[in-house]
DNA sequence: AACCTTTATCGTAATATTACGATAAAGGAT
DNA sequence: ATCCTTTATCGTAATATTACGATAAAGGTT
């Protein structure tokens, strides 16, 4: 087979895991601190800043857009890109969320 | 190709990615969830619990416990799983510190 | 219109993940 | 010793991801 089976796990398993899995890769993790401490910035900064092609670089995009991190907008021949707040938000309260439900007990 | 390019970011980059990607999976969001709820827990319990044959619960316990979320001590011939504390934590500090240093600034 | 810049998309190849059944391995129980 | 239970591992098939170069598309500039 090799398709995962989220059809039997909750919304909020599922979107969880999304994000996660978005987050899932070192290049998608140096996009998001470099946006972070740019605030917003054209794709061709990152691919600058980043060791990938363009076209890599465009699929990290693509791939945190698609689960909703980061937004882009056009200006002109270029796309400026930049963090989704609401986004953001709601993939901190779910991993704290997460995190926060695990009290340190004696392992088995 | 499809080797993702490691050696090009940082160790941290790279470890929070691992751990990242280790919760991009609906099941092992539900895996660490049951933990949590059961302080610890046999293997078959979770196969219980999950929608998954056998074989894979035990392929998503050996993806947790590879990046080292989880641990399991041998128990007769069953393996008892928990979740690491010290690892949780790690892995709770360098989320935190990723997801704190955005500061909802106005989009592009 | 012809060109340049910027970014997305296509095509392709390599590798990884996901899932399952079947089997092996490890350890109790009879 | 022979079983039974429990869990890992193997084998396999389907799908997904990663990476790149090449090309297309979109929008300025001359």
């Amino acid at each position: 087979m090799g398709l995962a089976k989220t059809e039997e796990f909750t919304l909020e398993q599922n979107e969880l895991a999304a994000m996660a899995k978005a987050l899932g890769h070192p290049a998608r993790i140096a996009i998001l601190q470099f946006l972070i401490r740019k605030q917003s910035c054209i794709c061709g900064d990152i691919v600058e800043e980043l060791p990938l092609s363009q076209s890599t670089v465009s699929q990290h995009l693509m791939e945190l857009k698609r689960v909703g991190l980061i937004q882009g907008s056009i200006s002109g021949p270029r796309i400026c890109y930049c963090i989704d707040p609401k986004a953001w938000l709601r993939l901190k309260q779910s991993l704290t969320n997460l995190l926060d439900s695990f009290q340190d007990p004696a392992c088995c």
